[in-house]
RNA sequence: GGCGGCAUAGCCAAGAGGCUAAGGCGACGGUCUGCAAAACCGUUAUCCCCGGUUCGAGUCCGGGUGCCGCCUCCA
């Protein structure tokens, strides 16, 4: 035990959808990571669940690399489908175009939430060679068939079909052709389309079988192992993807590689509910991620999305006002726009608008006050000058990064590593306030580490990496556009206070408060005069 | 019907056998302040029900109840 680590190095452990148990990281190569994500299928703007679907990975990633793993990530966009031939029937725009236009979409959602770009962004269409390839080989190990053009996969032939998603064949057999028609062409009502021979007017290549294009599953099969090879470690995507899209590539994979190869563990993130209910068309359970980043600033979704551990589901309350008096609208009145309490109908986009987010409000908070304390240790790092001695550094700070790791590192926990940063971040904030109790060298070392950390946890998490002032601006702005404030109105009032204060007349100042709190803001009296914020 | 998940304080939410059950919001009390606000300190739960395993269980097993998801395109 002398130059030998005192403790051996603590894994990461991961929830695993196949095994169903969480189970630590070992990678198939010593330090070294392969992720694959489903991407998005670029045919409209992304909403907030497919905001949740990049963030996890994302998050994942930024974490392994700083335990030191040398990750390559992989994430996709599929950009020839069915929903995108049909959109760009209605829009009368060739498909790849609009494909192309939703995917430059994708990426500024992804940048404005501080989603880092994956190291190979793989399209379908760069990979149709590969997916021939593929194709070819399920056909010749007497997995997948052709039929008029289409070749389907034979899902009786692999053995471990189910095993992801723990179904049995025999009880999807009974179940299949029950809510949709069977394609008498196929030899199971299971079987899946690998290639679909092409429709007059749809975009196809051609191939073995004729002229056509890929099927849903066969693309992320064939570009994962093109980007990272048969094997890799993880694969990534929303719950709903474990069935069939998973379950498929698996068979598709493994069909052709080997029983052995694909991934090693899967992870899945939960849902997005608004209002309780799953996204669907309605006016108050449907929101796209740029309506939502246009309301708040990205980085406090970001924030709320990581308040809640990635597997779960996660509630967005949702608060549709009567613009006219303000009364809370339900769900029909949502419908209809005729708030039941003044008479007075609204457009639904303007009530689209118009709509908060309770626990996301509570999460913008959470971030400025963050913020703050990130701008003023700062500052006091900046004004003050570090001490020549040596005293530890506070009990909290000095616990912050080990605590914040621990948590991360089982199975990503985001919400306890972010209920981790509390007792610092109060503990940074007594030492701004007063140096009572610690020695000189203390206060300021551990402001000094405090500071150092958060930057390695704003590395992790993606959030808290920006300029405090700038970001505080932007939060107060979009929060006076949101609420209607006018900022002119009310720094006429902080001003005029401020000289009923230097008069000394506290019954003007405290009467000029009352109007400022009328409007929803609160005015904080410093040595160095008075600045506002929101309530 | 099949498969899977969840049920922790007023609300949100960590916690996967054992020190006083994280944290946030809210509420209440206090410090600070001309008074406030912000900030800080303190208070605020025995974990859906029943049975079992164990020296010991939110934490494991069985049963029940209640939500939810997937089984069809879906992140």
């Amino acid at each position: 035990m002398s130059d030998a680590p005192i403790t051996a190095p603590v894994p990461v452990e991961l929830h695993d959808t196949l095994s169903g148990k969480k189970c630590p990281l070992q990678t198939i190569a010593p330090g070294k990571v392969g992720m694959y994500c489903c991407g998005p299928t670029v045919y409209d703007l992304t909403h907030v669940g497919n905001a949740r679907a990049a963030l996890v990975p994302d998050v994942i990633v930024r974490f392994l690399r700083h335990e030191g793993y040398q990750v390559k990530y992989v994430r996709n966009i599929t950009d020839i489908d069915d929903k995108i031939i049909a959109r760009s029937r209605e829009a009368g725009v060739p498909a790849s175009e609009l494909a192309d236009r939703y995917a430059d979409e994708y990426h500024r959602d992804m940048e404005a939430l501080n989603i880092l770009p994956p190291d190979v962004e793989p399209r379908v269409q760069d990979h149709i060679p590969q997916i021939i390839a593929l194709v070819a080989t399920l056909v010749d190990k007497g997995l997948a068939y052709a039929v008029d053009g289409d070749v389907y996969y034979r899902v009786a032939a692999f053995k471990g079909y189910g095993k992801l998603s723990k179904r049995h064949l025999e009880e999807m057999l009974e179940g299949a052709g029950s809510r949709i028609d069977v394609d008498e062409r196929k030899e199971s009502p299971l079987d899946f389309a690998l290639w679909k021979a092409a429709k007059p007017g749809e975009p196809s290549w051609d191939s073995p079988w004729g002229a056509g294009r890929p099927g849903w599953h066969i693309e992320c099969s064939a570009m994962s192992s093109t980007h990272l090879g048969d094997s890799f470690d993880i694969h990534g995507g929303g719950r709903d993807l474990v069935f069939p899209h998973h379950e498929n590539e698996i068979a598709q994979s493994q069909g052709a590689h080997g029983e052995d190869t694909f991934a090693r563990y899967w992870v899945h993130n939960g849902f997005i509910n608004f209002a309780g209910e799953k996204m669907s068309k309605s006016l108050g359970n449907f929101f796209t991620t740029r309506e939502i980043t246009a309301l708040y600033p990205p980085e406090s979704l970001r924030y709320f999305l990581l308040t809640v551990h990635y597997r779960s589901g996660l509630n967005f309350e949702v608060e549709v006002p009567c613009p006219a008096c303000g009364a809370l609208l339900g769900k029909s009145e949502q419908e209809s726009g005729v708030c039941e309490a003044c008479g007075a109908h609204t457009e639904s986009d303007v009530l689209r608008r118009r709509v908060r987010f309770p626990g996301l409000e509570e999460a913008d908070d959470r971030l400025a006050y963050i913020y703050r304390t990130l701008r003023q240790a700062r500052a006091f790092l900046a004004a003050a000058k570090k001490p020549g001695g040596e005293e530890p550094v506070t009990e909290h700070i000095a616990g912050m990064l080990p605590a914040f790791v621990s948590h991360m590192r089982n199975d990503f926990n985001t919400g306890g590593a972010l209920g981790a940063l509390s007792k610092p971040l109060a503990e940074a904030n007594s030492l701004l306030a007063s140096g009572k109790g610690v020695g000189k060298a203390a206060r300021y070392l551990s402001l000094e580490r405090f500071e150092t950390d958060m930057a390695q946890v704003a590395e992790v998490l993606g959030c808290f990496g920006q300029d405090p002032d700038q970001w505080l601006q932007q939060r107060r702005d979009m929060k006076a556009a949101r609420t209607g404030l006018d900022i002119d109105q009310v720094e006429a009032l902080v001003r005029k206070r401020q000289e009923a204060r230097a008069a000394k007349d506290w019954a003007a100042a405290d009467a000029i408060r009352d109007e400022l709190a009328a409007l929803g803001v609160a005015v904080m009296d410093g040595p160095e005069g008075s600045v506002w914020d929101f309530k």
